[in-house]
RNA sequence: GCGGCCGUGGCGGAAUUGGCAGACGCCUUGGACUUAAAAUCCAAUGUUCCUUGGAGCGUGCGGGUUCGAGUCCCGCCGGCCGCACCA
């Protein structure tokens, strides 16, 4: 029986798709290309997740309707295949990751060709494939090899780097050493979380209460000597090339505030007796603001160089250099005792304890250079090491944190700043020290600038200070230069040896691996664990330093060398994909230049927002830098950028019961910290939360109630789908009952793309009934042979049907440029509604029809097109054209409005003019009566839209 | 705390951007077909009031602009997601 049979039809055509390679991406690029791409998933053991195909369908959609629009389509797949699960699974199994990631990528490709997505599958990349880590390898090098020349904010080699004439006096290892401080690949002593006991370097994240995630061991900050990208340097092009891209203003904004750009100025404050600061003073109005500080004074960052005079106190990092120096005799215990607990927590810790500031003061003074006054030196640890100078100018004033720290430790407060006119807050309780205003205003009490609104002082006394020798104009970011080493085994091996002596010891030289040389593959281990002891150095031992000899020390021109042992993070296979699927089997570059000219940039980039900041930040980075050293076109490398919501597991209704099993109302329920329900009025007695029947639920105003006793209110969401909630749908169970187009269609059904919603089991059932209906419009699902249903034929093209064909292109047409898949499929249920009902269906049309389908649903689509008598895939037909003239209508419904309230309909063609218009519906005979004894005031009239008449 | 997004029927969501609120789908109810069921088809389906026909009220709440507001403005309330001492 011909019924509508998913699972054998997808199969079949999966079948030719992959014989025929029927989306074999063009050789050369015609007029116009579309690079569709999906951010590609990490091939973990669970398989897909229904979150995935809903980006993929959407961008599916787009390449095999621009396919149909005669555009070269480029629509490629891969795997993000290093990272910490397969690892895991390695040490636990003692086997090699790469034989747990290969089985999972097969997996994941079963699935991804089971939904009938239109990849080109011979460009198949995994980031873990030998060929591509030699590529991640070479773009390090290409770091390695590059600086950053500021005046032309440009990353160029490092040959071209200016050395100093007191560095080149030095020597050739000066010179190198210079060199090495300059790369944009270089090694730093970075202040990180390193637990002894796992000897690993750890994440902010895995570290709770200052004890390792795993294992409860203590963990402490502590510098090591990391690999670093210098990825600062390009902050502020990260920031200003994202204005004209196609990206929401929301990811636009959350890449703002990580780049975090702020302005101010920086200022030396001079540290001694009041009596030598004058001097000092007029010997800097001498000598100008000096590049690097000296111990003379105290440089801090401030965005608020306008409140200078309200400066009461100063704050240094527990970790700055000037502590030592800073502190006296009788605060020594003190101070040290406060900078070794500070060095104990990590930054979480510190976080957490955000409510109570703590600190200590040094003992010493610095003089405000405008008042001339001397001022207390605090140790406090909210001021971070890491940002600005590592100092601060404290100003109670007008700022938060200042204030809360000066409440405690009863240090004075000078308001100089009071609120503009129209402001919430008095000046009378800024004056007080009552509040703190930490917005602009005018300034007070700041001697010459009084009276004079925040936005000019900030300039003027910048200039001040400038000519003064006591500051300048600078610029902060929060961006911090990307840690880029890990302890880890499987991640791309670094292609740096280092030189070694007699006695293997490190001779501080490196080099790159030579190009020829490369990739350098990851060593046999037969253990994968990370070292639970730290080598003798303090430093931490990764898992790749018990590799044989052979692999750790090789010799290049008589010079023994031992290699790099950390490994890259997973985020490095993911910088640059993109790039390679314009040339994936390349093996002498990258990538073909004039492939990357003619392909990139990428055209439409969709995939989740959790990727929205430090993924598309570090492969526009990388991007960058590749651009400027001329090894790609494009400055920027995703034109378009869409992140899809997520999808979550069906609506939930959820109602408590005490211990008692008595119910209790969501009404009095709360949560408390373990998340755990408890009563509202004492936030102890924890209660059950059970999950009810939606029919046992029912609405009563704003709130669902218990049908059985409506004093009972129920609480009613949509939970993130969770193995532990036991509310995750697998897509292989959908595929196997409807279909893979009925689960694409479904989820492009669903809501609006970028929107979080939740899932539901009759919403597929839904679509499947619509494919269904679609089916029997064309198939004659009763007779025995599969054959075309009696109603489609050669007929004569009703002029009714011709409209609703084109009205139907047109509005799919523009739904799919939009990406509003959901309306374009509303659209197409009305077409097959009317079409239903036709007794005549012209073959002509329901081929057309089929078309606009098949973006959306293929398999089923290119089915009916064999049947309707096509032997050769639709993939490449031309998409249907609309034609505005068979859209016009013979004759318009017009609402006739009264003093804005809907009073009788009027049917005229379409086009009247607006006097017409007025005159139908005076004319009409229910206005005429509701009209009578009234005066007309006004009239508005829109012309196909509506009549509304203003009387009284 | 700061920032972003969002509140429309029982549910998911539409609404040519200021012009008939609730398209399309789900759920529910009734009917046709059937010995029966499934499947399919048809119809009803925001809410209240009255007698058919209609009238009133309705887009989280309160105000405003407008002939006209889901859409614009002001002030609240609620939800979700980021960031979190960045001076």
């Amino acid at each position: 029986m011909p019924r509508y049979n998913p699972s054998e039809i997808e199969p079949r055509w999966q079948r030719y798709w992959e014989e025929n390679k029927t989306f074999r991406t063009p050789d050369t690029v015609g007029d116009k290309k579309l690079y569709a791409l999906d951010m590609f998933p990490y091939p973990s053991g669970e398989g897909l997740h229904v979150g995935h195909p809903e980006g993929y369908t959407a961008t599916d959609i787009v390449a095999r309707y621009s396919r149909m629009k005669g555009i070269s389509v480029l629509h490629p797949m891969g795997f993000d295949a290093f990272g910490l699960p397969a690892e895991e699974y390695a040490i636990k199994t003692n086997t090699p990751p790469e034989v747990s990631t290969e089985k999972n990528i097969q997996t994941f490709t079963r699935q991804l060709k089971q939904l009938g997505f239109s990849y080109d599958w011979d460009r198949k990349i995994s980031t873990t494939d030998v060929g591509y880590v030699k590529w991640t390898q070479w773009i390090f090098l290409v770091l390695f090899d590059t600086w950053f020349d500021s005046e032309q904010q440009k990353g160029r080699p490092i040959s071209e780097l200016p050395i100093p004439d007191d560095v080149s006096a030095a020597g050739q290892d000066a010179i190198r050493e210079y060199q090495d401080d300059h790369r944009l690949a270089y090694q730093s002593d970075a202040l990180v979380n390193w637990c002894p006991a796992l000897g690993t370097v750890l994440a902010n994240e895995e570290v709770k209460d200052g004890l390792s995630d795993r294992g409860d061991h203590p963990v402490e900050r502590r510098p090591l000597r990391q690999w670093m990208l210098r990825i600062t340097a390009y902050a502020d092009r990260l920031e200003k090339d994202l204005d004209p891209l196609d990206w929401s203003d929301g990811i636009k904004k959350l890449q703002c505030d990580w780049i975090g750009r702020s302005t101010g100025a920086e200022v030396d404050f001079f540290i001694g007796d009041q009596s030598e600061s004058e001097s000092w003073m007029s010997r800097r109005a001498e000598s100008g603001f000096p590049r690097k500080q000296n111990s003379q004074c105290l440089r801090v960052y401030t965005t608020r160089p306008d409140t200078l005079f309200g400066a009461t106190y100063m704050v240094i990092a527990p970790e700055h250099s000037a502590v030592e120096t800073l502190t006296t005799e009788n605060q020594k215990s003190a101070v040290d005792q406060y900078c070794r607990s500070a060095a104990a927590k990590s930054d979480r810790d510190r976080q957490d304890e955000k409510q109570s500031k703590t600190g200590v003061f040094t003992g010493s003074y610095a003089i405000n250079p405008v008042s001339g006054e001397p001022i207390p030196i605090w140790i406090a640890d909210y001021v971070l090491i890491s940002y600005g100078t590592g100092a601060i100018m404290a100003v109670p004033g007008h700022d938060k944190r200042d204030y809360d720290f000066a409440k405690k430790y009863d240090i004075p407060i000078i308001p100089v700043v009071h609120p503009p006119a129209g402001s919430d807050v008095s000046a009378a309780d800024v004056d007080s020290g009552a509040v703190c205003f930490a917005d602009h205003g005018v300034a007070v009490n700041s001697g010459p600038y009084d009276g004079q609104p925040t936005a000019d002082v900030k300039k003027a006394i910048t200039a001040k200070l400038q000519q003064d020798g006591l500051g300048c104009a600078a610029v902060n970011y929060k961006l911090r230069d990307w840690l880029f080493s890990r302890q880890r085994f499987w991640g791309e091996p670094f292609p740096i040896l280092h030189e070694i002596d007699e006695n293997g010891n490190k001779t501080g030289k490196i080099r790159a691996v030579p190009v020829e040389s490369l990739p350098v593959e990851l060593p046999e281990l037969s253990d994968y664990r990370p070292r639970s002891e730290s080598s003798p150095d303090g430093q931490p031992k990764p898992p790749l330093e018990r590799a044989d000899d052979d692999w750790l020390f090789p010799v290049i021109d008589g010079v023994k060398y031992r290699r790099e042992s950390n490994t890259m993070p997973q985020w490095a296979g993911s910088c640059w994909y993109y790039l390679r699927f314009i040339d994936p089997h390349n093996d002498e570059v990258f990538i073909d230049p004039d492939l990357e000219k003619q392909w990139m940039p990428v055209d439409l980039y969709i995939g989740g927002a959790e990727h929205a900041v430090l993924h598309l930040l570090y492969a526009r980075f990388w991007h960058k830098v590749l651009f400027d050293r001329g090894h790609v076109s494009s400055n920027e490398p995703f034109q378009k950028l869409v992140n899809q919501g997520m999808i979550l597991g069906e609506n939930e209704f959820k109602g408590y019961r005490g211990s008692d099993e008595q119910w209790i109302s969501a009404a009095e329920v709360t949560e408390n910290e373990a998340h755990k329900p408890v009563l509202k009025s004492d936030g102890a007695t924890e209660l059950r939360a059970v999950t009810v029947e939606p029919d046992q639920v029912e609405k009563q105003g704003e709130f669902f109630v218990l049908s059985v006793d409506p004093s009972i209110r129920i609480d009613s969401r949509a939970y993130k789908m969770s193995k532990s909630r036991g509310n995750v749908i697998n897509p292989d169970d959908i595929i196997a009952n409807d279909g893979a187009d009925a689960l694409r269609l479904y989820e492009m059904f669903m809501g609006p793309l970028e929107q979080s919603k939740p899932w539901s089991m009759s919403g597929v059932s839904g679509v499947r009934g619509f494919l269904d209906r679609a089916w029997r419009m064309i198939v004659d699902d009763r007779a025995e042979e599969l054959q075309l249903h009696e109603s489609v034929g050669v007929h004569e093209v009703t002029e009714e049907q011709n409209r609703t064909l084109h009205k139907t292109i047109k509005a799919v047409t523009q739904d799919i440029e939009k990406l509003s898949f959901n309306t374009a499929i509303a659209r197409m249920m009305e077409f097959v509604n009317f079409f239903t009902r036709q007794d005549k269906r012209p073959k002509s049309v329901m081929e057309q029809f089929v078309l606009l389908l098949s973006p959306l649903a293929p398999h089923l689509s290119e089915e009916l097109w064999a049947l309707l008598g096509h032997p050769q895939t639709l993939a490449y037909e031309p998409w249907p054209e609309f034609d505005e003239a068979a859209m016009v209508e013979s004759s318009i419904e017009i609402p006739v409005q009264i003093m804005g309230k809907n009073r009788a309909k009027i049917n005229v063609p379409p086009g009247l003019s607006k006097d017409d218009l007025l005159k139908a519906a005076l004319a009409n005979e229910r206005i005429q009566e509701l009209l009578e004894g009234k005066t007309i005031r006004k009239e508005i009239v829109v012309p196909d839209r509506l009549v509304n008449i203003v009387a009284n």
